[in-house]
RNA sequence: GCGGGCGUGAUGGAAUGGUAGACAUACCGGACUUAAAAUCCGGAGGGGGUAUCCCCGUGCGGGUUCAAGUCCCGCCGCCCGCACCA
C-alpha cells in the first residue's frame, strides 16, 4: 500500500467554499414546488468574534439543512444579524467609533468567520436589524400595530437601569438586577409605550399545549411565566373614617374558602390609599420610605421580616355582619399583582401567619385537614395549605375546598354594594404589558410624533422611515438622540404646528421578535409579502440557547399575534420545532494552588498524566497549575478557547464534528484537547479509507468473497444509512456520529480482509459503502466529503447528490440471534431463522448446555418466548 | 417553598420493559521505529476460578413483572428555572 498524503482541511476547505458560492448551492427559491423545510439558528448579535456556542448552534443547524435537503425539501436556511444594542454605544463611549461603525465592522469581521465554517445559509438573504430597510418596516409594523390597538402609552413604574441608563422590561430584570449591566435596578416614575401582550395571556398560555415541538421545560417556564391564577375579586367597605374618601377596598383571592377566617386586610405601599393616607401620617410615610428602600433581590426578600403598620382604617366584615377588620400596609403585598391589597387569614397563608403572630392578629382555621379532629387541630407556627373541608364557616361548612370557592363566589355575586357586585370570580395573570422605550440612541426609533394639540400622532407612512441621525455625540449622559441639536424638532403631521420627534428607540428584543419572518422576503417593501412569509412559516426547528425561554421565545409569539391581527402573517405560533442546545464547557486553570491564583489560559499550560492523576503546569515556567471546576466559557475565567485558532489548525469540519459528536445536543459539551484531536484523527481515517478502497478497485482483483460476506457488508452500509438518518431526524448527533464511526470502523476491517483476499465483488461493495459513508458525513464535515466525492470520481457536489436511498430488505435479517436468559439472566443463546415458531425456539433454547445445566434436569416452571428476541426459561 | 431535569466504567455517553456499557476519549500491552510522534493489532465494569465458568453491578431502599438503567412508591444527591403572585 503506497503512503497516502494527509488531508489538508487549510487547502480544501476554502476551495469548496468557493466552489458552493459559484455554484449558488444553498440560493433559496420561494417559487421551488418541492416541499419546504425551514431551519433557523438564533442569529447573533455582532459583538466582534464568534465563540464556540455559535459553533456548536450553527454545526447543529447545518446539519439539518443539509441532510433536509439532501432529503429532497426546499430548505430556507438563512442568517443575519441582531445589530442594535448597547454594546455598540458603550464601545462609542470608550473608543470614540460610531456605533455604526463599529456594529458593521464586527458584523463583516464574524461574517468572514462564520463563511469558514462552510455553513450552507443562504446569504443573499443576509441582513441586520440596524439596516434601515429593516427598521423602516419594522416602524411600519409599530404603527399599524397602533392602529390596531396592540400599542399604548402610559405613565408608569418603570425598572431603571442606572448603568446603562435605560428602562428595562420585567423579563429583563434578573433577581433585581439589570439582565446586562447587573446593577440594582430604581423605580421611577415614566411615561413610556408598550405593546399589549397582556391581551393575549390567555391565548399564549393556551396555544402552549399545542407546541408539541417544543422542549416542556420551556413550555413550563412561560407557564410560570404567564402566571395565570383564578380567584375572586372581592369589595371590603370602609367603615366610615375622617382620613379618606375611599368607601371600598379591593382585593384579590384565590382562597376565598378561607373567608371566614380573614383577620386583617393589608395594602401595597404603593397603594392609593396608602398614599393618601400616609400624606396625613409620618408614621405610615416612614414606612412606605422604608419599604422602597428594601427593594426586590431575592436575597433582602429572603430576609426580610413580615411587617406593616396599622392604618386606623377598618372594614366591615363581608361574611360576618358588625364585625370589622383592621386595615394594615405591609411590605409583603406588592402593588403589581391583583390589585395591591389582600385580606389575611393567618390559618391558612403562611406569609399572613407569620404577620398575624408578630402583630397579635386573630389565627381562625376555617379548613379542617381531612382526617383531623375539629376539637384538636391548632394552627402554630405553620399555615395549613392543604385539602380539607371548610368548618368554623357558617353556610361553606363542610364542603370541599373548591366546592366552598363556587359556594362562595355565587354568594358574593348576588350581593352588591352601590350595585356592582361585591365579589366577581376574576382570572389573573402575572404577564404585564411589554413596555419597550429605551432611552438610547443606537435602536429603531419610535415612529411618534408628540404634538401640543393632537398627542402623540403615529408618523404618517408617506413619512417613514424615520433615520437614525448619524450626527450624534455620546460626550455626555442620557439619550444623544434628545441632545442633537434638530432631530426631534418637527411638525406635527395632522396640523403642521411645530411638534417634537418621539426621541425613545425600541427595545432590541422588538428587533429579533420578527426576524424570521423577514428572511422570507428580506428585500420587500412591506414588512412581509403575506403570500411567501405564510409558506414559509411557521420555522420547522428553531434551535439556540435555553437562556430566551421565556423572553425571545415569548415576544415572538407575541409578533406572529400581532402580525397577524395586522394582516402581515396568517399564522399565530412562529416555531414549530424549538430545540435548546447546551453550553459549550471547559475546564478552568488557576496558577498555583487555592482560590485566588489568577486564571490562565488553556493555550498556556500543558497537562500530563502521572499514576493516574492529571498534573497541570505552565508551558513556559513549569509552574505548577491548579485544575479547576469545568465551567461555561468566558473571558473572566480564560477558558475560552477561539473558533478561529480551531478552524486554522484543525480545519473547521473537524470543529463541527466534534461539536456534535460527544454529548447529546441538549447536553453542555465539554471541549477537550483530546476531543478535537481525536474529531482530527477520524478525518484523516475516513480519508485513508477512501484511497484504500479506490486502490483495491483499481487492482481489478478477479477472486471472490463470499456471498455471505458481501450480504453482511450490504447490511451494515444500508442499516447505517438509516440509523444516521433516522438519528439525526430525532436531532441526536452524537447517536449518528456513532451510528458513522460504526460503519466506517466497519469497512475499515474489510478493506483489510480484502487486502488479504482481492476480490471483484468485494472491492464493488467496498466501493458503494465507502460512496455512501461519504454522504453520510455530507452533512457534518462538509468540506471532506466534497473531496471524497470528487477523488471518488462522482460528478457533481455531493452537496447535491441526495441521501442514500436504503433498501429496507437488508434491515432485517433471514436469522436472528436470540439471548436466552434462565431467571431473567442471560445464559447462551441461539440462532434461529427470523420468524421461527415459538416450538423451535423453545426446543433450541432447552437444548443449550447451560439452561439444561441451570434446570437439573426438572422440567421449566414456564418459559416466555418474546419472537425474534428474547426467551426467558423460568426455573 | 414551587416547577422541570438528571444520577450508568477512569471520562463523555449508548440502550422501542428484552444480551447493560454501543461509539468515542483517556489508559495498558504488542507491532513498526535508533527513538519519539503518527499508524496498525489487541486488552479492559468489579471480584473470584484463572479455560470454555461463577458471583456482583446503572445513586439508596422497597414494589410491579417471566424480565427493570427503563415502570410505580419512598429517600439521598446534583443541575436549571421561578419565587413575599394573595
Amino acid at each position: 500500500m503506497k503512503t497516502i498524503e494527509r488531508y489538508n482541511p487549510r487547502v480544501e476547505e476554502p476551495r469548496w467554499q468557493m466552489a458552493w458560492d459559484d455554484a449558488q448551492s444553498f440560493v433559496v427559491d420561494s417559487a421551488d414546488p418541492r416541499e419546504k423545510y425551514y431551519v433557523l439558528e438564533m442569529f447573533p448579535y455582532p459583538s466582534g468574534r464568534i465563540h464556540m456556542g455559535h459553533v456548536r448552534n450553527y454545526a447543529m443547524g447545518d446539519v439539518l439543512a443539509r441532510y433536509k435537503r439532501a432529503k429532497g425539501f426546499n430548505v430556507l436556511h438563512p442568517m443575519g444579524w441582531d445589530a442594535f444594542g448597547l454594546p455598540a454605544e458603550n464601545a462609542a463611549k470608550q473608543t470614540g467609533s460610531h456605533p455604526k461603525t463599529w456594529t458593521y465592522a464586527n458584523i463583516d469581521a464574524m461574517r468572514k468567520q462564520l463563511k469558514t465554517m462552510g455553513l450552507s445559509f443562504d446569504w443573499t438573504r443576509e441582513f441586520a436589524t440596524c439596516d434601515v430597510e429593516y427598521y423602516a418596516q419594522q416602524q411600519k409594523l409599530f404603527t399599524d400595530m397602533l392602529k390596531a390597538g396592540l400599542v399604548t402609552r402610559k405613565k408608569s413604574k418603570v425598572n431603571w437601569d442606572p448603568v446603562d441608563e435605560t428602562v428595562l422590561a420585567n423579563e429583563q430584570v434578573i433577581d433585581g438586577r439589570g439582565w446586562r449591566s447587573g446593577a440594582l435596578v430604581e423605580q421611577r416614575e415614566l411615561t413610556q409605550w408598550f405593546f399589549k401582550i397582556s391581551d393575549y395571556s390567555e391565548d399564549l398560555l393556551s396555544a402552549l399545549d399545542g407546541l408539541e415541538g417544543w422542549p416542556e421545560k420551556v413550555r413550563t417556564m412561560q407557564r410560570n411565566w404567564i402566571g395565570k391564577s383564578e380567584g375572586l375579586h372581592l369589595l371590603f367597605e370602609i367603615v366610615p373614617d375622617a382620613k379618606t374618601v375611599a368607601t371600598t377596598i379591593e382585593v384579590f383571592t384565590t382562597r376565598p374558602d378561607t373567608i371566614f377566617g380573614a383577620s386583617f386586610i393589608a395594602l401595597s405601599a404603593d397603594h392609593p390609599l396608602t398614599a393618601e393616607l400616609a400624606a396625613k401620617d409620618p408614621a405610615l410615610q416612614a414606612f412606605v420610605e422604608e419599604v422602597h428602600r428594601q427593594g426586590t433581590a431575592t436575597e433582602a426578600i429572603e430576609k426580610a421580616e413580615k411587617s406593616g403598620v396599622f392604618t386606623g382604617l377598618r372594614v366591615q366584615h363581608p361574611v360576618k355582619p358588625g364585625e370589622t377588620l383592621p386595615v394594615y400596609v405591609a411590605n409583603f403585598v406588592l402593588m403589581d399583582y391583583g390589585t395591591g391589597a389582600i385580606f389575611g387569614c393567618p390559618a391558612h397563608d403562611q406569609r399572613d401567619l407569620d404577620f398575624a403572630r408578630r402583630y397579635d392578629l386573630n389565627v381562625i382555621p376555617v379548613i379542617l385537614p381531612t382526617g383531623a379532629d375539629a376539637a384538636s387541630f391548632v394552627v402554630g407556627t405553620e399555615a395549613y395549605t392543604g385539602p380539607g373541608t371548610a368548618y368554623h364557616s357558617e353556610f361553606l361548612d363542610g364542603l370541599a375546598i373548591d366546592a366552598a370557592k363556587k359556594a362562595i363566589a355565587d354568594h358574593f355575586a348576588a350581593r352588591s354594594v352601590e350595585n356592582r357586585p361585591q365579589g366577581v370570580v376574576q382570572t389573573n395573570y402575572r404577564l404585564r404589558d411589554w413596555g419597550i422605550s429605551r432611552q438610547r440612541y443606537w435602536g429603531c426609533p419610535i415612529p411618534v410624533i408628540h404634538c401640543d394639540e393632537h398627542g402623540a400622532v403615529p408618523v404618517p407612512d408617506d413619512q417613514l422611515p424615520v433615520v437614525l441621525p448619524e450626527d450624534v455625540t455620546f460626550d455626555r449622559e442620557g439619550n444623544p438622540l434628545d441632545h442633537h441639536p434638530t432631530w426631534k424638532h418637527v411638525n406635527c403631521p395632522v396640523c403642521g404646528k411645530p411638534a417634537r420627534r418621539e426621541t425613545d428607540t425600541m427595545d432590541t428584543f422588538v428587533d429579533s421578535s420578527w426576524y424570521f419572518a423577514r428572511f422570507t422576503a428580506p428585500n420587500a417593501q412591506t414588512p412581509t409579502i403575506p403570500g411567501v412569509a405564510n409558506s414559509w412559516l411557521a420555522v420547522d426547528q428553531y434551535i439556540g440557547g435555553i437562556e430566551h425561554a421565556i423572553l425571545h421565545l415569548l415576544y415572538s409569539r407575541f409578533f406572529a399575534r400581532a402580525m397577524h391581527k395586522t394582516g402581515h402573517l396568517s399564522i399565530d405560533e412562529p416555531f414549530n420545532g424549538l430545540f435548546t442546545q447546551g453550553m459549550v464547557v471547559h475546564e478552568t486553570y488557576r496558577l498555583g494552588s487555592g482560590q485566588n491564583g489568577e486564571w490562565v489560559a488553556p493555550v498556556d499550560i500543558q497537562i500530563e498524566t502521572v499514576d493516574g492523576e492529571r498534573r497541570a503546569s505552565m508551558l513556559k515556567t513549569g509552574e505548577p497549575v491548579e485544575i479547576g471546576s469545568i465551567e461555561k466559557m468566558s473571558k473572566s475565567k480564560r477558558n475560552v478557547v477561539d473558533p478561529d485558532e480551531i478552524v486554522r489548525t484543525f480545519g473547521a469540519d473537524t470543529a463541527r464534528w466534534f461539536m456534535l459528536s460527544d454529548s447529546p445536543p441538549e447536553r453542555d459539551v465539554q471541549w477537550t484537547e483530546a476531543g478535537i484531536e481525536g474529531a482530527s484523527r477520524f478525518q484523516q481515517r475516513i480519508w485513508k479509507l477512501l484511497h484504500e478502497s479506490i486502490e483495491i478497485a483499481a487492482m481489478s482483483p478477479s477472486g471472490a468473497t463470499p456471498a455471505a460476506e458481501i450480504d453482511a457488508i450490504s447490511k451494515l452500509i444500508h442499516r447505517g444509512v438509516h440509523a444516521v438518518g433516522e438519528n439525526i431526524e430525532g436531532l441526536r448527533f452524537n447517536s449518528a456520529v456513532a451510528q458513522i464511526y460504526e460503519l466506517s470502523n466497519g469497512l475499515a476491517k474489510f478493506a483489510a480482509s480484502l487486502e488479504a483476499a482481492p476480490s471483484a465483488n468485494g472491492a464493488a461493495i467496498l466501493s458503494e459503502g465507502v460512496a455512501k459513508l461519504v454522504q453520510l458525513i455530507a452533512p457534518m464535515m462538509p468540506h471532506l466529503a466534497e473531496t471524497c466525492w470528487a477523488a471518488l470520481g462522482k460528478s457533481g457536489m455531493v452537496a447535491d447528490a441526495g441521501w442514500p436511498a436504503v433498501d429496507q430488505a437488508l434491515l432485517v435479517d433471514d436469522t436472528v440471534v436470540i439471548p436466552v436468559q434462565v431467571n431473567g439472566k442471560r445464559r447462551g443463546e441461539i440462532t434461529v431463522p427470523k420468524g421461527s415458531p415459538n416450538a423451535l425456539v423453545e426446543k433450541e433454547a432447552l437444548s443449550l448446555e447451560a439452561v439444561a445445566r441451570m434446570l437439573d434436569g426438572k422440567p421449566p416452571k414456564k418459559i416466555v418466548i418474546v419472537p425474534d428476541r428474547i426467551v426467558n426459561v423460568v426455573v
